[in-house]
DNA sequence: TGTAAGTTAGTTAATAATCACTAACTTAAT
DNA sequence: ATTAAGTTAGTGATTATTAACTAACTTACA
């Protein structure tokens, strides 16, 4: 990865961030990055590409994630919180990620991006899953819901209060709301 | 509206179901109908006026919910059962409304159709908000965590359901996958 | 009742804009 | 002298939308 290459990467995120995936065109990126149109295709092969090289940084993220996971001291449900947090203050940080991650819609035709988007929704949920069924095990969290389930209930929560803060104009500080979605979230599902 | 109005709606919804939002446009819409693009300007101002008119189609369901929020004689967690059955159910039945109403990021251009898909989402929130909170002063619910809190995690769990069923194809049974969802739930949010 | 005027719903053909992408040329650095 | 990284100038495809026209039907009136 040169230093074009990642320039061309976080200037796209950022386009995206501020107008849309719709923003992103090779004008818009040609123009914000200050050279011509053809001069992008000198890096990436196509826009695709670009766009799997946005999906790729967040994939690398999960490495970050399961770094604590593997520290078994502490409390499933302290691991829990952490990853939760985590979560939000990536979102917060990262908004044209979640722009990118949460439309799968506009990769309906492209199969590529779409199975990429799928296996990191998957990969992200085992995540949850392993630390739900960890607490559960060490019955710190309620075990008459399957894991599956509560990570569902959680991670649709984290999308649905990404989404309303990306509408509002990011108009709420996101990590304030996830921190308090967490009071709510633990009180239901701690034993 | 008019029988061909209605028409181009219902074939607008097809479209959009089989091949996503992307694959509405004029050219596709009128072969399907079977008649040439600007025919379909006879009955429509434009693009825009036919996706609010398929929002409308979704907006006008709302009456349906509020007929048994009426009825004050059953239960409130039987009501919030019903009324997320009823909302699988209607997804289940109405796939290209899903497509529509959870890719807000279509519409971010374009601010009539993000204020109207915003104001469906305020609307169906405050159905939920009105029969948990009913639910909390019956004590049928629980009341350490606000409905605010809990209308979010339910709708953000059947947002990510139906997003996961559209993904996969409508490969599973949506409504049974909802039974399933609600019996979690209510695990975890009754007294 | 017959006709003039207007409406409805369609056509063909074209427009302006935007899109991702490319061929061929230039420049600067190793 | 080679190569990486840029340029200019364009392509072809697709987009929503419009202009100009027409056949068929409806309505109002002499």
């Amino acid at each position: 990865m040169t230093q074009r290459q990642s320039e061309i990467l976080q200037e796209s995120i950022k386009l995206i961030a501020d107008k849309g995936i719709q923003g992103l065109t090779m004008k818009n990126l040609a123009n914000a990055i200050g050279v011509t149109e053809p001069a992008i295709y000198r890096h990436f092969e196509n826009k695709q590409k670009i766009l799997l090289g946005i999906l790729s940084l967040f994939e690398n993220n999960k490495e970050i994630f399961s770094k604590f996971l593997q520290d078994e001291t502490s409390n499933p449900l302290e691991q829990l919180k952490l990853l939760v947090k985590m979560r939000f203050k990536y979102f917060a940080k990262n908004r044209a990620i979640a722009s990118v991650i949460f439309s799968e819609e506009l990769f309906r035709n492209d199969p590529l991006l779409s199975e990429k988007v799928f296996e990191i929704m998957k990969e992200n949920q085992k995540i949850f899953v392993q630390i739900i069924k960890a607490g559960q095990k060490l019955s710190v969290i309620k075990k008459d819901v399957t894991a599956d389930q509560l990570t569902l209930i959680i991670i649709g929560a984290i999308r649905l209060i990404v989404t309303k803060w990306r509408l509002s104009g990011c108009s709420f500080n996101l990590e304030k709301e996830g921190a308090y979605f967490w009071k709510s979230i633990e009180i239901l599902i701690k034993i």
